[in-house]
DNA sequence: CCCAAAATCAACCATATGGTTGACCTTCCC
DNA sequence: GGGAAGGTCAACCATATGGTTGATTTTGGG
């Protein structure tokens, strides 16, 4: 149950989470300011960045009164490549993979 | 709650469901195989069998009294893309994947 | 000094997991 | 036909989420 792996697969399928650290992709974050968006109390959104800090997705560090959140991409990629690894990663997922690629290059254009 | 991508990660989320994932990576099993490695009731794998077929993550099907179980690899790629285009894929990941397929070929030899 | 802002804590509630056991339904097979 | 194998269902229990509100703590600023 406190397995790493099992943390942050249990952070990640909530979608406020995955909201908040797509968020976070932007820049640092006061608790305040991540809440902001949300029709949720910040009681709820605190909560919410202790499961993001507990799987190590994100991380929290208090100067003066104000707490700023920042992403630690690390557990995300290890988490990714066990998705990844998973089934000797077999060629549909290469496919995918590439698949992925050619949609990034399109929407940089 | 009910999205598919949360239903994923939730799915992923416990240690007995991945190892489940695994167990099938070999071949199709019938629901009493799955089990047999647990030390747990029928019941309770039985559960968990749901909750990766709600998931997409495996299918069952049933011929005469035996459910067979076979994993479906497209909801698990699905997000698998999700966490790898995190990021809009930034060096770090990519990082992470060029050493991911070093390490694949070192196994395989 | 005092108030307001930034967060967390505590208590509470509803719902979902994760497991158990026991009853039940199907289907195979002798 | 009847028993046993393969599974699910139902009821129950403990614990964790996901949210609320209200009180509390800490800190900044006028």
């Amino acid at each position: 149950m406190s397995n790493p792996i099992d943390l942050v697969f249990a952070a990640l399928a909530d979608p406020t989470r995955r909201e908040i650290l797509t968020m976070l992709l932007e820049d640092d974050m006061a608790v305040t300011d991540v809440a902001e968006p949300f029709e949720m109390s910040l009681a709820a959104i605190s909560k919410h960045l202790h499961i993001l800090t507990r799987a190590g997705l994100i991380a929290q560090e208090k100067r003066g009164r104000v707490k700023w959140c920042k992403l630690q991409m690390d557990a995300m990629k290890d988490t990714s490549l066990w998705m990844e690894s998973f089934g000797q990663f077999e060629c549909v997922n290469l496919d995918a993979f590439e698949k992925f690629l050619e949609d990034q290059t399109i929407q940089a254009k």
